[in-house]
RNA sequence: CGGGGUGUAGCUCAGCCUGGUAGAGCACACGGUUUGGGGCCGUGGGGUCCCCGGUUCGAAUCCGGGCACCCCGACCA
């Protein structure tokens, strides 16, 4: 490919929105242009990287003996009212009517439409079992988009579905898809760890996400280096601190003024936060709920919905407080108005003689003990892991990480097949839901972190199997007939071995040209010119290392091919090390 | 939705406080020069100063109200 008749162009420096590496070299490199929040388009050049990464998945997604297929994006809603989701995932639902006024939406990922289709096929357990994919556009009406490609309102996902018989069919779908995973972030460059996950609003049983390490990601992974373990926050368990032990002590109203924050209360009565009982107020699908939990803890607010099976949870603003006739500050379960939910973590259950909340502004209780001054309608592990706290396997201590969700892996189970009436017949000719397992993958988000993970100052490197031109080809002094016949001769051998060249052919000075290969990415880089010629041959450099060397003409697509090669084992090198 | 920030040329920004002809660098076009790391000289084109309203003889600038975008928290690939 010509430069002059490609249509890139890139910038100098980066637009102030933009913040973290990928964003900022994704803009100036020319692969994405912004439309509206979450909303990008796709140049060229960047089209080439995301059609690469398609392949990959593609290539990866078969190999796994999953079958590719097409499914609509826009969905009768009806399918989402039977499913239940319409509601679980509320106004990140983007809804739109036809022209009859019927109402749909863009789907925000095919569960049910794949449901609807399995349905069609599947009769008999003969028909099992099989998993399909597909590499398609998702529509999210986000909070907040963010981060350049790294939270879309549209998106391209690869979504994969398994279909068994049974639960073992089912882990054995699983680690075809977790597998296919690997290699495919491996070939993209991605250095990624699998942690385990909370399913969301997705639902089923098991689930592991695929991490990239990142200080700009937006989830908190918990990790224990001496045995392993990795989760995410809003699923991690861990060893909490022992209570303070002693017998039961009657119960004593005590004035603290002033005391409204557990730090507060603990330096007022000079001790420990793990002696005392925090108390927090959320307003879960509309109606209060109380949460008792040990002072030196955090409440783990997805743990807390799960375990309510809540749609909807947000920490109860000041105006709905008092309406509750709740006492911020100064609340316990001991003498809370009527029609409030409670719900305790464990830590408070065997954890005797806590100072909690009298429920009047001013005043704390010591010496409260659950069982015989309190109960709870729910006592559950709805805690959150913390660095430093205990690892849940082993004696280890947890740490924290940012990273990004590159990939989901869940094991749905037989929660669409009983909603999506997905059934079959079993050997005996009983009818029995088919076991089911779901796969996403953020193709975008794969652009971002593969840039993320392979840049240096000057600008992008791609993995071999990412870049969207085989070799950088810069020609200086291209009006010299030595340089115009060199060039015409490497476009022929490329051409024949079947490489896809970029040539800088612009009327540009050497300086800009290296610039623009610098920050393209293309892992390796060519150069004609009279320079070279005169030293024998053309200039080869590899983009990641810098170093360069002259080989002759003839042998350039030999060069360029033997880097490529090394270039793919660097990439699988770096995985190792990170994972 | 809460908190913070920013809207002036394609990009980065100055001008705003203290109202009076809208600027610079980069990019772009043309001419010349140069040709191994964003080179040099000259000429030129390009603006609803985010929008609406108010104050004023006069508003990019002051006041009010909107909107958009970015960042931090609740949602996810």
């Amino acid at each position: 490919m010509r430069m002059t008749r490609f249509v890139v162009k890139t910038l100098r420096e980066a637009p102030s929105e933009a913040e973290t590496p990928s964003h900022r070299l994704l803009l100036r490199a020319g692969l994405v242009v912004p439309l509206a929040a979450g909303l990008y388009c796709f140049t060229p050049f960047g089209w080439r990287v995301a059609r690469r990464m398609e392949a990959i998945i593609r290539e990866e997604m078969d190999r796994s003996g999953a079958l590719e297929v097409h499914l609509p994006a826009l969905q009768p809603i009806e399918l989402w009212q039977q499913s239940g989701r319409d509601r679980a995932f509320g106004p990140v639902l983007f809804r739109l009517q036809d022209r009859r006024e019927r109402w749909f939406a863009l789907g925000p990922t095919h569960e049910e439409v794949v449901s609807f289709l399995a349905a069609r096929h599947i009769q008999s357990y003969r028909d099992l079992p099989f998993t399909l994919y597909q590499i398609q556009t998702k529509f999210r009406d986000e909070i907040r988009p963010r981060g350049g490609l790294i939270r879309l309102r549209e998106f391209i996902m690869m979504d994969a579905y398994s279909f068994d018989a049974d639960w073992e069919g089912l882990d054995r779908s699983y680690e075809a898809a977790f597998q296919a995973y690997l290699r495919i972030f491996a070939r993209a460059g991605i250095p990624v760890i699998a942690v385990e996950a909370d399913s969301g609003a997705i639902g089923g049983k098991d689930s592991q996400e695929f991490m990239y390490l990142t200080e700009v990601g937006e989830d908190t992974i918990l990790r224990c280096e001496r045995c392993g373990y990795a989760a995410n926050a809003e699923k991690a368990d861990f060893r909490r601190p022992p209570p303070i032990p002693g017998e039961p002590r009657p119960l004593e109203k005590v004035a603290t003024p002033g005391a409204s924050t557990i730090a507060e209360l603990a330096a007022f009565l000079g001790i420990e936060p793990r002696a005392t009982c925090k108390a927090v107020f959320y307003e879960v699908d509309g109606r209060p709920v109380f949460v008792a939990i040990r002072g030196d803890l955090d409440v783990n607010e997805v743990k807390l919905k799960n375990t309510l099976k809540a749609k909807d949870l947000a920490p109860m603003g000041e105006e709905a407080v008092r309406r509750a006739g709740l006492v911020a500050g100064y609340a316990s379960a001991i003498g809370l108005p009527a029609g409030i939910l409670v719900v305790a973590d464990e830590s408070v259950v065997d954890a005797p003689n806590l100072v909690a909340g009298a429920n009047e502004p001013g005043f704390h209780l010591l010496n409260t003990n659950y069982g015989r001054d309190w109960r709870a309608d729910i006592v559950a592990d709805i805690a959150l892991a913390r660095a430093g706290d205990g690892c849940p396997r082993c004696e280890g201590t947890l740490e924290t990480r940012r990273g990004i969700e590159m990939g989901h892996v869940f094991k749905l189970g037989t929660v669409y097949a009983e909603s999506m009436d997905v059934r079959y017949l079993d050997e005996r000719g009983d009818q029995r839901p088919v076991v089911m397992g779901c796969y996403g993958i953020g193709l975008e988000r794969m652009i971002a972190a593969c840039i993320e993970a392979n840049h240096d100052e000057d600008g992008i490197i791609w993995p071999p199997d990412v870049t969207p031109f085989d070799a950088h080809i810069v020609v200086l002094n291209a009006d010299r007939p030595e340089v115009a016949d060199t060039l015409a001769a490497l476009e022929a051998s490329f051409a024949a071995a079947g490489l896809d060249p970029l040539v800088d052919d612009r009327d540009e000075s050497a300086g800009i040209k290296f610039k623009d290969a610098d920050l393209l990415g293309i892992p390796v880089r060519l150069t004609v010119s009279p320079r070279a010629l005169q030293q024998g041959g053309v200039e080869v450099r590899r983009r990641r290392t810098g170093e360069t060397r002259i080989v002759p003409a003839a042998e350039a697509v030999q060069a360029v091919r033997t880097i490529l090669e090394e270039e793919s084992g660097a990439v699988g090198a770096a995985r190792t090390l990170a994972s």
